[in-house]
RNA sequence: GCCCUCGUAGCUCAGUGGAUAGAGCGCCUGCCUCCGGAGCAGGAAGUCACAGGUUCGAAUCCUGUCGAGGGCACCA
């Protein structure tokens, strides 16, 4: 629609340069944009604003020139200059009918543009370190990227999703001393609990499940022996948590990249990834030693100050290894690569985009910051740490709320805007959740559509893509769609693939819960004014079901951007 | 001190340099003999934090001030 509104315009003012009414060198790269004031039109243009001084003109004449040539087309019900110079298009009720065969011909796939073309794109999220739960912040970035990659797949990209598992460091030993103190505790040994050892309660239980297993066998064992066999147990355990609550959301990842992996010497030529990636930027002079220590010169790409990689110790810090992970991943052959990391991790951009340039892939790295989840319970604050063990953890919250529910509330909000979440009151307002306004649109066209089936509203046992495809019509009389609540459907269905290229465009998936509200609001207003199933006259019920139809499509493809389920009955 | 994000209706928030700044919730008034009322229609509600600047035009871009949150390791 928006290719069609500008090639109008465009042919209308190469006419009017053509016959001299409008001298300019060349015809001016014409954009036309949804005026905010829909009563505006569907389209307007800037160009004669634009243009005005190159032609020599007044911007309202040259509007007047252009707008006179668009009137009579049989795509445009009207053209008007208004302002200082807008030229404001309404399309015909005939271009917009045309909207309705192109959704229904598309299916799930409407709305698919061509934006990525085919290139690669990876998108890495939550990497939550697999030492426990996850809290509620992790499930916003996996609701944000998982959609994302949605979004980004509709555009045109071919996406993956990989989580990245810090499962190297002193969190890792914490994590094993942990479960090693609770196991000697359940054994009944007096033991010290290390001092900033995890102390949620779930750790008890690894070590319950541990002793259970394998009874009291490490208890007089050697310590480091003990702590790596429960590491290994424990790690496994969580890690196979976490893909279990992130799948009951429906996330689900294509790579788990193990940071360890990057420390260990490849068979190839006994060399770690790290120490071959710290090669690669020594040789080309991106790296000096200082006091015992080898340095990034970070400094040098745009950082605040330089970074250490290698320190005095010998050991590799984790900024080297992260080098190592971005290094590997233009080594796989994507084009871009998309991090969404916590707000607290924004200081960490700089040196990333730093080293992503010192190897070579300048701007192809694309760091998405998302603002933390501030947790309510009744106005109250919840805490969220892992050291306290008193938190609310996102399975707590899934299960509380459910994926749905949870889902939309996590993308409802602009990425880069801290979210208040107060799961009392996420619970309370239940039915007045937008989720359930969007959805009950969905459900109401499945009722609709049972009941033009001639089978009762609530029937679940009918299939509804079933009853689409033998109800509706292809020759259905489509321009009995005049009035304004269908057109006004049909203007909103038209621009779901706008939609779709600025929300791929902005990494926004909160543009898409926007759109299906709007979309749910204009067909419950369709569906409050214009009766779909009326046995005195056939044609228009069959060309409304065509337009109900094309609405179900569209609702059910957005919904499943954002990752929300489209009940047929709720 | 430096860096990042934010400041828009009573509340929660949209807003792509464009026209009279929008939505939901809450509040007030109406609408089912009728395909699902988890719905629809109408009303009240604004110094776009403040001050400059850029330009035909600024909530939007730039600078500064004030306020809120987060971050500034040879930690991970």
């Amino acid at each position: 629609m928006r290719e069609l509104a500008a090639t109008l315009v465009r042919d209308a003012l190469a006419a009017a340069i053509d016959a001299g009414d409008v001298v300019l060198a060349d015809v001016p790269e014409v954009r036309v944009e949804h005026p905010r004031d829909p009563s505006h039109g569907d389209w307007a243009t800037n160009v004669a604003m634009v243009s005005a001084k190159a032609a020599a003109m007044n911007p309202r004449q040259l509007a007047e020139a252009v707008a006179t040539r668009m009137s009579g087309h049989p795509d445009v019900a009207a053209v008007e200059v208004a302002g200082p110079g807008f030229i404001n298009i309404r399309l015909s009720a005939n271009a917009l009918q045309r909207v309705l065969t192109e959704v229904r011909l598309a299916g799930s796939g409407y709305g698919r543009i061509d934006e990525g073309g085919g290139r690669r794109v990876q998108v890495e999220f939550v990497s939550a370190n697999p030492v426990g739960p996850m809290h509620v912040g992790h499930g916003r970035w996996a609701a944000l990227g998982d959609s994302m990659a949605r979004v980004l797949a509709h555009a045109g990209w071919l996406v993956e999703r990989e989580f990245y598992i810090n499962d190297q460091g002193v969190q890792m030993d914490t994590f094993a001393k942990s479960v090693a103190a609770r196991y000697l505790e359940l054994c009944g040994r007096e033991v010290e609990f290390p001092e900033e050892g995890y102390r949620g309660a779930y750790i008890t239980e690894i070590a319950r499940e541990i002793l259970q297993d394998e009874g009291e066998k490490w208890a007089d064992a050697e310590p480091s022996g003990r702590e790596s066999h429960f590491l290994e147990r424990a790690y496994a355990q969580v890690l196979a948590h976490l893909e279990h609550v992130l799948h009951g959301m429906g996330v689900d990842f294509d790579v788990w990249f193990s940071e360890r992996s990057l420390h260990v010497a490849s068979s190839a030529d006994g060399v770690t990834a790290v120490e071959r990636t710290l090669a690669r930027l020594k040789e080309a002079g991106h790296t000096y030693e200082h006091e015992g220590a080898l340095w990034f010169r970070s400094t040098a790409l745009g950082d605040d100050k330089d970074r250490v990689l290698k320190k005095a110790d010998g050991s590799y810090t984790y900024f080297a290894a992260d080098i190592a992970y971005h290094a590997d991943k233009y080594d796989r052959g994507f084009d871009r690569v998309i991090n969404i990391w916590g707000a607290d991790h924004h200081g960490y951009v700089k040196r990333m985009e730093a080293a992503v340039a010192a190897l070579g892939h300048e701007g192809k790295l694309t760091i998405v910051i998302g603002q933390l989840v501030n947790l309510f319970r009744a106005g109250e604050v919840v805490r969220m740490s892992k050291r306290t063990g008193e938190m609310v953890t996102f399975e707590d919250l899934l299960d509380e709320v459910g994926p749905d529910a949870a889902r939309y509330f996590f993308l409802r909000r602009s990425t880069d805007q801290a979210l208040d979440f107060d799961i009392v009151l996420a619970k309370e307002q239940s039915s007045d959740n937008p989720v359930y306004y969007v959805q009950y649109a969905h459900a109401r066209i499945c009722a609709i559509l049972r009941k033009a089936a001639g089978a009762d509203t609530a029937d679940t046992s009918v299939d509804i893509a079933a009853t689409a495809t033998a109800l509706v019509a292809g020759d259905a009389p489509l321009h009995l769609l005049a009035s304004e609540p269908e057109l006004a459907l049909m203007r909103k269905l038209a621009a779901f693939p706008d939609v779709v290229e600025v929300a791929a465009r902005q990494l926004a998936p909160n543009k898409l819960t926007r759109y299906a509200e709007e979309l749910a609001a204009s067909f419950h207003q369709f569906y409050t004014q214009c009766r779909v199933v009326d046995p005195d006259d056939t044609d228009l019920t069959a060309a409304r079901l065509y337009a109900v139809d094309a609405t179900r499509i569209a609702l059910a493809t957005v919904l499943g951007l954002v990752g929300v389920s489209a009940p047929e009955r709720m």
